[in-house]
DNA sequence: TTGTATGCGTTATCAT
DNA sequence: ATGATAACGCATACAA
C-alpha cells in the first residue's frame, strides 16, 4: 500500500510552507496566482487527495451519514435508494448497516458508527428492536438523527413515515365500492404499529359504509407468507367465509393467494385480495395483485432532507413527523367491476 | 452535539498523563493496579470511547471495508450479508455503497471511499462499466481490493465468483433428462461474461447428449423482464416452437412465463422452463419455477474471507479466482417425469 | 502574500 | 510505573 501524497510532500517539492499549499489548495483569496498554479499542478502530478481522516478530526465533522435498516427487502433498499440521492446532492456520504433483524446486530452497528464515524443517523429500527437505549446514546450525544419507516412512539425524535391508516382505508374501500361485503384483514402482530394503523384504516372504512366490523374477520397473524397461508385457510374454511381479504403486506397476500387457489376459488370473483407494499412481484403472479403503494423513494429522499434540517436547525426538532400518502394500485385481484 | 470525553479529559481529571490513562485503557502489562481502576471507572463515568478518525489517522488503518455494488437486488443483498457476517467477525465494519447501475456513481463511490475512509475494497462492478480506470486507481494505491459475483477479465485481481457454466450445463441437462427435445436459451447481452458462460454450459450439455445446437433457439436479449417476454413470443410462434426454455435470470423466467401463459400452453406439459438465481419470486408464482441457486451467502463470506487474506498476505493474489459450484433447483415448471 | 505555531485525539519512543 | 514529547495530515490564528 503506496503511502500518498500529503501537503507536506508538495510544500517540500516547492520550498513552501504548509500552510500556503493548504490555502492554495481550497483557493482562497489572498494567495499568489503563481504559487497557486504551482501547487495545483503538482497535487495533480503527485495524485493528492486530501486526507478525509486529517480533516474530519479537525474540524469535528465527517460528512458521513449513519444508515441503520433491519434489512435490504424492496421498499428499504428503495428507500436507501432515495436518501442516497439527496445526501450525496448535500456533500455526505451514506454509510448502509443492515441489522438483520437483529437487536444484537443493531446496537453493535450503532455503536460502532457512533464512535465519531458519522454525523448522525438516519434510522429503522428492527423488528426485534423493544429497547431504545442504544439509540438514546445517539441522542445524549445531541447527534442529529431522523427515524424513518418505522416509526415509534417510545423514540422522541424527527420521523418520516408513511399513512398507514390511510392505507388501509384505501384498500378497503375500494373493496366496497368493487361491491365485496364480507371483507377479512390479515393483520400483522398486535405490538406492531404499523399493523395497528392500517387496521385502523380497515376499521373506519367499515364505518364510513355502516358495516359492522366482524371478530371473526380480523386476524392478527405474523408477519410472512406461511402464517398468512394458514390463516387465509382457517378463513376459507368458515361457515360464512369471507368473500374479500385486505392483507397488510405483500408476502402475506401471495400466502393468501396461495391458499385461495388451492381451495379452487377464483380472483377477483369469488374472492378479492388486496396486498400492501406494492412489491414488483405483485404485477408478476397471475392474477396480478392490487396493492397499496408507498412512495418508498421520495420516504428516502424526505428522510435525508429531514436530517439535514436537523443538522443546519439548532432547535430541537423532535416533534417534527412529516406523513406521505400512499396509493392504492387496483390490478386483476379485486377489480371485477370497470372503475 | 456534545462533545465526548477524551483521553486528556481524564488525565487532567485525574492528575496523571495522558501515556498512563492510555496505556491503562489498552490495558497494558507495565500499569500500577490502582491507576488502571481508577482510569476504567472515570472512563465509564465520563462514557468515555475511543476517537476512532484519531486512531485511523495515527495507525493508517481505518478497519473498514467499502463494498460497491451495482444495485441492491436479492442475489446482490444477500451476497452483502455473507460479506458483513465475516468482516464484523474480522473486527472490519462494512460500508456498503451502490452504484444503481450507474458508472458515474461507481466513480464517485469508489473515490470517495478511496480518500482514507477504507483500507480496502469487495467489488461488484456495474453493468454499465466499461472503464475501470476508477479501480485501477485502487489497485495503484496497492489497496487491498477482491472482485465478486460479477468477476471480468479486464481487470487482474483475487475473485469470487460462482460457475456460470456448470449451472447452464446443470439446468439444459435437467431439461434434457425430462425429454424435451427442442430447448431455447433466452441468454443476456452478448457483451456480459456471465451470459456467455452460461450459454456456454447450454451449448455443453446439448453436446454431451449430442443435440445439435440451432441458431433459432438461442436468443440474445437484454437482461430484463420485459425483452424476455418479446423473445419468448418469437419463439413460440415460430413453426418448429422450442418445447423448454432456458432462461439466464428469473426476471428472465418471469418474462417468459408470461408469454407462455398468454398462448394458452401449459408448464410443464407443453413447454419446460428454468430460470437463474432462484430468487424467493418464484416459488411464489405458479407453477413454481426451477432455477438455478446461487450460493449467494456463502459467496459473500467467500469474498470477505479473500479479503481478509489479502491484507494479512503480502504477495500479490490477483490470480486466486475462487469458484463456487452452484444447484439447480427442481419445481414445478420443468418436472414432468418423476425424477 | 507567506510563514510559524498550535491543536484535533491518539499512540509510541524515549526518558525518568 | 509514569511522564514528556513527537508524530499522524490538516486548518487556522497570528506574526511577519
Amino acid at each position: 500500500m503506496e503511502k500518498p501524497a500529503t501537503i507536506k510532500d508538495i510544500a517540500r517539492r516547492l520550498n513552501i510552507s504548509l500552510s500556503t499549499v493548504s490555502r492554495a489548495m481550497r483557493n482562497a483569496p489572498d494567495v499568489n496566482a503563481d504559487t497557486k498554479r504551482a501547487v495545483l499542478a503538482l497535487s495533480e502530478e503527485l495524485n493528492y487527495v486530501p486526507n478525509k481522516l486529517a480533516l474530519s478530526l479537525k474540524q469535528k465533522q465527517t460528512h458521513n451519514i449513519a444508515v441503520i435498516v433491519p434489512n435490504l427487502d424492496y421498499v428499504l433498499s428503495t428507500m436507501v435508494k432515495g436518501i442516497d440521492e439527496v445526501a450525496l446532492e448535500a456533500g455526505y456520504t451514506v454509510m448502509v448497516c443492515q441489522s438483520n433483524e437483529s437487536f444484537g446486530r443493531e446496537i453493535v452497528n450503532t455503536r460502532r458508527m457512533l464512535d465519531s464515524l458519522v454525523d448522525g443517523f438516519i434510522i429503522s429500527v428492527s423488528s426485534e428492536t423493544k429497547v431504545f437505549d442504544h439509540i438514546k446514546k445517539i441522542q445524549d450525544k445531541k447527534m442529529p438523527m431522523v427515524v424513518f419507516d418505522r416509526v415509534t412512539p417510545f423514540l422522541k425524535a424527527p420521523g418520516v413515515r408513511i399513512d398507514n391508516e390511510d392505507g388501509g382505508l384505501q384498500a378497503t374501500e375500494h373493496l366496497i365500492e368493487q361491491g365485496y361485503k364480507n371483507i377479512a384483514i390479515l393483520a400483522g402482530p398486535k405490538n406492531l404499529g404499523i399493523s395497528n394503523l392500517r387496521l385502523d384504516g380497515y376499521l373506519k372504512a367499515l364505518k364510513n359504509h355502516g358495516i359492522k366490523p366482524e371478530d371473526d374477520l380480523i386476524i392478527n397473524c405474523d408477519f410472512n407468507q406461511h402464517y398468512a397461508y394458514l390463516a387465509t385457510q382457517e378463513l376459507l374454511n368458515m361457515k360464512k367465509r369471507p368473500d374479500a381479504i385486505f392483507t397488510i403486506s405483500d408476502r402475506m397476500a401471495i400466502g393468501a393467494m396461495l391458499a385461495i387457489k388451492e381451495k379452487g376459488l377464483s380472483m377477483p370473483h369469488d374472492i378479492g385480495l388486496v396486498g400492501f407494499n406494492n412489491e414488483p412481484v405483485v404485477s408478476l403472479v397471475s392474477p396480478s395483485i392490487s396493492s397499496v403503494d408507498q412512495p418508498a423513494f421520495e420516504l428516502g429522499k424526505l428522510a435525508a432532507k429531514l436530517f439535514i434540517e436537523t443538522v443546519h436547525q439548532d432547535k430541537d426538532m423532535s416533534d417534527v413527523e412529516e406523513v406521505l400518502k400512499p396509493k392504492l394500485m387496483i390490478r386483476e385481484s379485486s377489480l371485477r367491476r370497470p372503475l
